[in-house]
Order: C-alpha cells, then structure tokens, then sequence
DNA sequence: TGTAAACCGTAC
DNA sequence: GACGTACGGTTTACAC
C-alpha cells in the first residue's frame, strides 16, 4: 500500500524548541528548535513514504479564537529566539523538496486531520508525525501516530494502552480533561484517569453527561458544574476533517531537492553532519571513550527516528589508566556534574556504589565501586577512589554541578569527604525558575526541560518486592542510567542556567538563599537531634492502655465491635445506627466524622467524645511516639530529617522521615512528644522564634499606618487590634475579643471570608462581616495591600516576595470561579508566607556562618518561624546574643523583627 | 502485593 | 465552596 507521511511542523518546531539546548552559529542566530527539525525531517525521509507533506500553522485568527475568545488566551507570546527561526526553517523545508501547507483559519491539525481522512478513504496508509496527543484521535485502521521526538508509534491499541480510551473516544476524553495550556474549559479535578474511567463505563461524553447525576462526591460535582461548557469544549478539541484544500493526498510527492540552497542553509546553520551526508561523504565516528572494555560502553545515539534521544558516549570506568584520564578531564573541566549511587534513599544510611560524573554534553562516565552479583567484574577500589577525588570533592574554587546534591553531600559526609564548592543544583535551578512546578525530580526536569524520558530506576533495579539495591544491578545497565543521570543533570543545567540569567531577581534569589543554603541544611541533616526513646516508649505504653479501655468502653457503647479508625464504620454507627445528627459533610458529600462534627453531637451522646478521645492518643501513638523511635539511627541515636528545599511553592523548607515541623505543642499531651527532643550531657536546647514574623512582613508589605506603630510601638498587636474592632481601650479587651482578633488577623492573611471567620470563631455571619469591616475601616492599607496583590496577580500572573522569589499562580485566570478564588487566596498568601520563608533562610546562612566550625552550638533544626540550636551549657548566653542578633538582622523592614529564644533541657522546655 | 484515594489531624 | 503551606497515618477499593 502506498503510504503518506503528514509531519506536525508546528508542534515539532514548539517542542524542539523546548527540549534542546539553546545553540547558536558562530553568527549568533538561533539554530537549537532548527536542528531538531531538520534531524528529523531528514529521518523522516529514510522511510520512502510515496508521498509526504510538512504542514504548520498560518498566522492569524482560525475558527476557533471566533468559537472561544479566550482559546489559548494564557499562550506566552513566542520567544524572539523560536520566532527567529521559523523563517529558516520554511527555507530548509522547501529546499528538502517538501510539500508544504499552510491554510489560514484552520490550526495544522485540520489539514492532517482533512488529509488524513482522505489519504485513508483512498487506501493511503498515513503517518502522522507529531508530539501533540490530541491527534490521537485520528488514529484508525489506516492512519497511525509517530513521535519521533519519545521514538513511539501508536496504531488504535496503542492509544487504548496510553490513554485508556478508543481513538473515537478522544475527542471527548480531552473535552472532559480540558487543556490549560490551550486554554480548553474541562471538568475541574478531571485528569486522565478519571475521564477514561467514565467513559469506560458511559462510552461516551453525550452518556456521561446524560448520567451527570449518578457520579458521586466532589468529582460528580465537578461534572455537573462543567455541564454547560463541555460543548464548547468538545467542539475546540474536535480536529476538522473537512478543510478545502488545494492538494489530494496524491499531489503530495517530494519534489527533487534544492542541493544549492542546502548546502548553502546548512553551511549557515553549522549542521555540518547534514552537511557532510548532502556530499555524500560518511560520518565521522563519534568519539570513543578511552581505555574502556567494550562491553561497557554505552553509546546512546540517534537510531532511526529517534533524532532527539540524549546523544553521547558513557564510558564505564573499570581500570586505573581510564580513572586516571577522567580525573584529568574533572581538573581541567570548568564544571563536573556528579552523582552517587548507592544502596538506600536515606543518605545517613547509604553506601556509596559508584559515582558518576559528566563535564561536557554527552560525554558522562560511571565509575562503579561495590557492585557485587556472582559474575560482577572487578571494579577499583572504593576508597583509593574517594582519596583521589577528595582534593577536588573539597575544594570550593572548582565548582560543581549535581541534581538534589544535598543528598550527595551526606553520602560523601559519610567517608569523611566534606563536599565544597557545589555552585549549582539543578533542581534548585529548576525550584527558583518556577516553584509552581510540582516536581522538580530529575526525570520530570528531563521530561519538562529536554523532551527527554530518562531511564526509570526501576527499569534497572526493578521495585516492589522485586526491587534489589543497586549494587546488584548489572554493570552495563547500572553505567547507562548512572552516566544519563550525570549527564541529564549537566543539560538540564545548560537549559536552565540561561534561563535564570534573563531574570536577575530570580538569580538572585538562587545565589543568596537557595544555593548558599544547601550545604547548611545539609550539616543540620547530618547533625540531627538527639532523641530520648525511652521516655517514648513509655509514653507509648501509656497511651496504648488508654487506648485500649477507649476501644472496650466503646464496643460496650455501640453494642458490637467495630474498628475506632475507621471513619467509614464510625459513620455507619453514629449516623445510621445512633441516628445522629449530620452537622458536617466531607467533599463528597458523605456524614463527616470529623473533630468538628463529633464536637457539634458530644452532648447527645457519649460515644463521639470517646472517639475524639481514642482519635488523639491513636493519633500521638502512630505519627509520633512510635514513628519517631523507629526512625532513631542506630548509629547516631538521633533522628536526621531531610528538608525538602524544592516542594513548597511559596520557598518554605518541608520536612520529611520524620516530619519535624509537625511535632504537637497545642496540648499537654502532646507536649510530651517535644519532651523527648533532648540536649545531649552538658548541653542545652536554645529555641529561638520569630514573633508574629508574617503579620509584621504584612504591616511592612502594606504600610498600614495602624499596624506598623502597633509593632513599632511593640504592642500586643492581637490586642491591639481588638481595641481597634471593638472600639475599647486596649486594657478593657477581654480574652474572648482578643482570641476574635487574632482569628482574624490570621484569617487574612490567608485570604479568609466572613463565612471562614464565622464558622472559625462560632458566631453568626453577619457578625463576622461587621468584624472584618470594621477592621478594614481601621487598617485601610491592608485592604489596599490586597487589592493590589490580587491585581498585580491577575496582571503578571505571579506575585512576588520582598526578596524577588516569585510565585507563578496558574489558575488565576481561570473561567472556574472556585479556582480562581482559590488562587486569588494563595496570592495574598504568598508574599508573606514566602518573605518569611526567605527571611529564616537568609538567618540559617547568617547564624551557619558565624557559627562555623566551632561545635559547641549547633543548629539543629528550623520549623518555619524558628530556629532550634543544642547549645553547650557554657556558651548559652553568647549562642543566644549571636542568634538573635543574626535572626534580627536578616531583613530590614519598616518593623523590628523581634526574635524571643528560650532554653532548656528539651524542646518543649526551651519555649 | 502494591497503589491510589479518601479521610483525618498535626504544625506554622 | 468558603483559610494559605506542608507531611503522613489508617482504611478502603482495586488492579495486578
């Protein structure tokens, strides 16, 4: 059968743009989106299709910016550098002898979609050649999907094994996703799974919609909402197979090539492979890596199609003369991406397996280390490795490069090697451009930044019950993923270093916090904080016994035994059984179990307030008695979290295995859990926090007259404000009043309404109205600061913090009212909760610095507005002095930062 | 056996 | 639906 070849140049030229570096000829021009087009349209060829045609979108309006004005309204205009290159890449095209077509008032995709309908219907097998899922939906008998940029092909079963769903169910599995990016209403919290699932069952968008009303909770909801725009999204995601064209499938012959305009386009462009092949000439061999046994080379290199796969040459580096050419090649590098593999997730447990390290891109080597499995070659040995490298690992002039390096920094801690001199984390690269992202993990960078999916862990070490440590994983597998990790890291850096560079303030933010920081969170991470298990344990004990009388009293209750965890049996029981009343509803509409609804009955009946009860001791017991003795390292005898410093949007630090910015201090309790984070002998615990840090950055951030003298006058500003609402003097405020204002001053900063404050406080809405306009009334600025934060939203589509670390808010443009409020909210959030953030990270460098190598104080951990130091008994006053004045000193706002520090032989002491 | 979702609750 | 940012435990449903 003859066969037809429809390319996507539109969506290629996007993409490549995207994925590659951002090269350029010795002239300066742009050629990175070009190269990557031209490889794969000269790939293309190697197929002999009868007939071939490169199609692209035309500029100017199509019928769908008429059907839906705000159609990929939220596209960014077309970088300068992609624009630059269209032109080149329409002449290269042409001289190739390409058919080309460009039809104004379609999209590119209905001319595949129209050609490839008619292709079909003449017995033409067709080709699409795209990266735009949403072809997907022409797929048939006839016509297939190939993506050269991921090297996969796709016939109708391999939709259905991507998607879920037939080819002529995609058009209505994309109405229901909806597309941010083009900007396409779907149903909100609708992804692929879901919209698969109910078209499994309904078959189609017109029976889903038919059958809006049997689908459950907030989901279902989220449907029916949707309802009145899915037609109009159905119609944007439909691709036109009837455009009037000029062409049949058979006018699309390749016409002869214009040898001349090539090599001339070529010879500009530096495409000197492309060059060398117009003359007929072969190609160089690439490079070989030098003194490498050859079953250990792992060459990655375009195969067929696959012009965009990560190209280059990894050795695997198993004999001393071809460490010693490497170690050559890390001292003359300007930089040295470098990776560990080791034997464990948790760096205070990992053994180092081997490292990796790339310095240009492309050339990246694995040096195996412990590699052990019957048959393994012999590897160098590990620690004649380490005290080679350990010069250059330490030596803070010759900058590095890694992906989450604090990691690596603890492993290499652990063979006495301090790494120095890491200049650069991709993933704080990535964390700084856009914190909104996310996931900043190595794959999803490379998937993001370089159109390129790298090797799964898994598919080297398997996972689940199957997964065996990566010393276990065959050298030649093992040198492949290791070497891409090192060299991925290197390319994502070279794509987003530039990117930062176009942005001064957010470069700045890298510079001075989050690249300073890493190896101070490091040390606190090493350090770790010193744990008295057995207080824990008999805490443990303790609560277990009440429990236990909890769980037998409650059986006695209800009259059978039922699991006191589970929120679905206590509903059974206390609403269907005990009739009680519902007061709350979870989102998808189910009775709540919740401590506000069992609140709400615990006088009607004793069995809710049992279960509030059993609910805070399980609570104590599973997530922080028993969790935090089972984490203890048995090396060290302390617990050594690790902060993410690349998750929260807003530039917090979170922490994980253990969670310590959770630990209870609201009930006695709880407290006790605080109780066991002790000093160890002759030391103390020195806890210093910043009062009221976020209000204080929003009297700064809004230069309300009312607020700023209250902390300028270092008044109690929660009182201080009740005496403003309620109109009294500041000493004839009550407590209650006061615990109103504070609700309130919390309230707003995260965006609270009347109902929010209302419901927070037990008092009537109306009520909570008159409160909040008469605290506007009173602090008119901090009205004013909100409009203008939100406008400025709206405008930018990010705020910004005092520091100039940016938050993107991506739904604030939403047609979705909730989403769009929702994101209005994280707005007024941000520029406080993320100048806080930037303020305690400057203080941790501060604080690190001073206290340098001495190790009589050490910081141990920081939970958002504080600081926690184990101090040595003789030095506290001098520890403290030092730290307020650093804690102070970290920002200058129009109001003091005031730090208050406590001490004590445990945490809970020290406050 | 493993994963994801729902629900709940802790911190700042 | 109504208050921002996190982490994580238990139950439950479900795919493999």
């Amino acid at each position: 059968m003859p066969t037809l070849i429809l390319i996507d140049g539109s969506s290629y030229l996007f993409r490549a743009f995207h994925a590659l570096p951002p090269l350029t000829n010795a002239a300066g021009e742009p050629t990175g989106a070009l190269f990557g087009v031209v490889n794969m349209l000269r790939n293309s060829l190697k197929a002999k299709p009868d007939y071939i045609a490169f199609v692209c979108d035309a500029s100017g309006p199509t019928f769908r910016d008429e059907l839906y004005p705000e159609y990929k309204a939220n596209r960014p205009p077309m970088p300068e550098e992609l624009r630059a290159q269209i032109e080149p890449m329409m002449e290269i095209v042409k001289a190739l002898g390409f058919p080309i077509l460009r039809v104004s008032g379609v999209e590119a995709d209905d001319v595949i979609g129209t050609l490839a309908t008619q292709a079909a219907a003449a017995g033409i097998d067709v080709v699409v050649s795209t990266g735009d899922k949403d072809m997907a939906q022409l797929v048939g008998p006839h016509v297939t999907l190939s993506n050269s940029m991921t090297n996969t092909t796709m016939n109708a079963a391999g939709v259905f094994e991507k998607f879920g769903v037939h080819p002529n169910q995609i058009i209505d599995f994309l109405s229901l996703m909806g597309d941010s990016v083009d900007n396409i209403p779907g149903v909100e919290k609708c992804g692929p799974k879901t919209a698969a699932k109910w078209l499994a069952e309904y078959g189609t968008l017109d029976a889903v919609m038919d059958n809006a009303a049997k689908i459950g909770g907030k989901i279902g909801e989220n449907l029916r909402a949707a309802l009145p725009q899915l037609p109009l999204s159905r119609q944007l995601a439909t691709i036109r197979l009837d455009v009037p064209l000029d062409e049949a499938p058979t006018d699309l012959a390749l016409r002869e090539r214009d040898v001349d305009a090539l090599r001339r386009l070529y010879a500009r462009y530096e495409f000197n492979a492309a060059l060398k092949e117009l003359d007929n000439k072969p190609l160089p061999d690439d490079v070989r890596g030098a003194n490498v046994p050859a079953q250990f080379r792992k060459q990655t290199t375009s195969d067929a199609d696959g012009t965009l796969a990560m190209q280059g040459v990894y050795d695997c580096v198993v004999d001393q003369a071809a460490f010693d050419a490497w170690l050559e090649k890390l001292r003359a590098a300007p930089i040295v991406a470098i990776d560990t593999e080791t034997t464990s997730l948790d760096p205070m447990r990992a053994e180092i397996v081997g490292l990796s390290f790339a310095v240009e891109a492309g050339k990246a080597a694995y040096v195996p280390l412990a590699h052990d499995y019957p048959g393994a070659p012999q590897q160098l040995d590990r620690d004649a490795v380490l005290a080679a490298l350990k010069p250059l690992l330490e030596d803070p002039d010759r900058p590095k490069l890694g992906q989450h390096a604090k990691y690596d920094i603890n492993v290499f801690s652990r063979y006495g090697i301090t790494m120095r001199g890491v200049r650069y984390d991709s993933m704080l690269e990535s964390y700084v451009w856009n914190s909104t992202a996310t996931r900043h993990d190595m794959d999803s960078l490379a998937r993001r930044y370089l159109g390129y999916t790298t090797i799964p862990y898994d598919a080297v070490a398997g996972k689940g019950a199957k997964q065996i440590p990566f010393s276990q994983v065959a050298l030649e597998q093992a040198s492949a993923y290791a070497a891409e990790d090192a060299d991925v890291t290197l390319r994502l850096h070279e794509t987003l270093w530039p990117k930062l560079a176009t942005e001064p303030g957010l470069m700045r933010v890298y510079e001075t916090i989050e690249a300073p920081l890493i190896p101070v969170l490091a040390r606190m991470e090493q350090r770790g904080v010193l744990i008295d298990t057995n207080a824990l344990r008999v805490q443990s004990n303790e609560l277990a016994k009440r429990m236990h009388e909890l769980q037998q009293r409650a059986y006695d209750i209800a009259g059978r035994t039922f699991s006191l965890d589970s929120p679905k049996q206590l509903q059974a029981i206390l609403f269907e059984e005990l009739k009680l009343p519902i007061v709350v509803k979870t989102p998808t509409g189910q009775p709540s179990t919740n401590e506000e609804a069992l609140d709400a009955i615990a006088d009607q009946h004793e069995l809710p307030k049992l279960i509030l009860d059993y609910r805070g001791y399980a609570k104590l017991r599973s997530t922080y008695t028993d969790k935090l003795a089972e984490i203890v390292n048995p090396r060290t005898g302390r617990v050594h979290t690790s902060y993410g410093q690349a998750i929260a949007a807003t530039g917090r630090l979170s922490s994980n295995d253990p969670n310590l910015q959770n630990i209870p201090i609201r009930t006695e309790e709880g407290r006790r859990i605080r109780q066991a984070f002790v000093a160890p002998p002759g030391y103390r615990i020195l806890a210093a926090d910043y009062s009221q840090i976020e209000l204080r950055i929003m009297a700064h951030l809004s230069g309300d007259a009312g607020l700023l003298s209250a902390f300028v006058g270092g008044l109690d500003v929660h009182r201080a404000t009740a005496a403003e609402v309620f109109g009294l003097p500041p000493e004839q405020v009550d407590s209650n009043q006061r615990r109103a204002a504070k609700a309130i001053n919390f309230g707003l900063m995260y965006g609270m309404g009347a109902f929010g404050l209302a419901r927070q406080l037990g008092i009537a809405r109306n009520e909570a109205n008159d409160y909040i306009a008469r605290y506007f009334a009173r602090y008119p600025g901090v009205r004013t600061f909100m409009d203008n934060i939100r406008e400025q939203a709206h405008r930018d589509g990010y705020v910004e913090t005092v520091f100039g670390r940016r938050l993107y808010l991506d739904d604030i443009r939403a047609r979705n009212q909730n989403l769009r409020a929702g994101a209005e909210r994280a707005a007024i959030n941000a520029p406080m909760q993320g100048t806080a953030a930037d303020i305690i990270k400057r203080a941790m460098i501060a604080v690190d610095g001073w206290l340098g190598a001495r190790d009589d104080a050490r910081m141990l951990m920081q939970v958002h507005d504080e600081l926690v130091f184990e101090v040595r008994e003789d030095v506290l006053d001098e520890i403290a002095t030092g730290v307020r004045e650093r804690m102070s000193g970290a920002a200058e706002l129009a109001v003091p930062l005031v730090v208050d520090i406590g001490t004590g032989r445990n945490w809970d002491e020290a406050h």
